[in-house]
DNA sequence: CTGACTGCAAATAGTTTGCATGACG
DNA sequence: CGTCATGCAAACTATTTGCAGTCAG
């Protein structure tokens, strides 16, 4: 599950941000795909439901989004700003297609031991981690194959 | 260990690439230098001992020490680009020290296992991942308690 | 010698900012 | 109504490309 509009919008609201029709058509947007998207990507994607939409609004509304947790940063190679809806589990990694962009997420990571490991070796504080997984999903094995 | 500026050189010589004083100084920077750096950090650096250097220059050097596997793309928060010279051991991660920009590295990662699973899971074919801890150094920590 | 390399300047791409107008709450 | 949001244009930053001269091998 991820969170819907609906949420997303309480969300923005109680944090003084104004629900408008570019907002909703954003966040319509972003909730429906599951695949990491640029500003870009998105740009194009909302100007087809609204020719009007600005570019400098979807910066604008990511930014809003990312500050308050609802989307996250990917780190994929090469131009690498890019976003995706973060489930409100909180903690989790991707599992990225790297043909067809897919993301998968999971939250079963054993990283706690290896933490606590590396933090004593090296005397660090480690705050955070991030961890991606970079491969090719079922479709895209099938069609290598076949095509 | 690292690559030694002799190793580097070489490797490039084999490719048909030449050596100019400008790359020395370039290599003798990425070498010395066990931080991540990004190519306007990196110019300012090598400007130091020759101001006539480009930051093109830097951009080619860096390019093509990337496409032999020298040097590796590190992903940071914001404007991502940032290289580090590569150990030859291969496979490895990264410790990154918020504050002050350290990397240490690291081998000794058993997500072997956690691979193996997503792979049943998802029928995903896995290539490679991407394994990064975000913490503050020994150093930084002091100074943050000290200052 | 010759092809690769360099540095400049200009082009390109991605992102941010200033500002007048418009609209949510 | 006041405040925040929008969209345009311009500014800014990061990166790439074209080109003429230079240099390593």
């Amino acid at each position: 599950m991820v969170y819907t509009e609906k949420k997303i919008e309480s969300t923005l609201r109680q944090h003084g941000y104004k629900i408008t029709p570019q907002r909703r058509i954003i966040l319509g947007a972003i909730t429906h795909i599951h695949e990491h998207l640029t500003p870009a990507a998105l740009y194009d994607r909302v100007s087809r439901e609204d020719p009007g939409i600005g570019l400098v609004t979807i910066y604008r509304t990511l930014e809003i989004l990312a500050s308050l947790g609802l989307i996250c940063e990917m780190h994929l190679g090469g131009n690498c700003r890019s976003y995706l809806m973060r489930r409100p589990s909180g903690h989790h990694h991707h599992l990225i297609c790297s043909d067809c962009g897919t993301v998968v997420d999971f939250t079963d990571c054993d990283l706690g031991e290896m933490e606590q490991r590396l933090s004593k070796e090296t005397n660090f504080k480690i705050n955070g981690h991030l961890l991606e997984f970079i491969g090719q999903c079922q479709n895209c094995r099938k069609q290598s194959v076949n095509g």
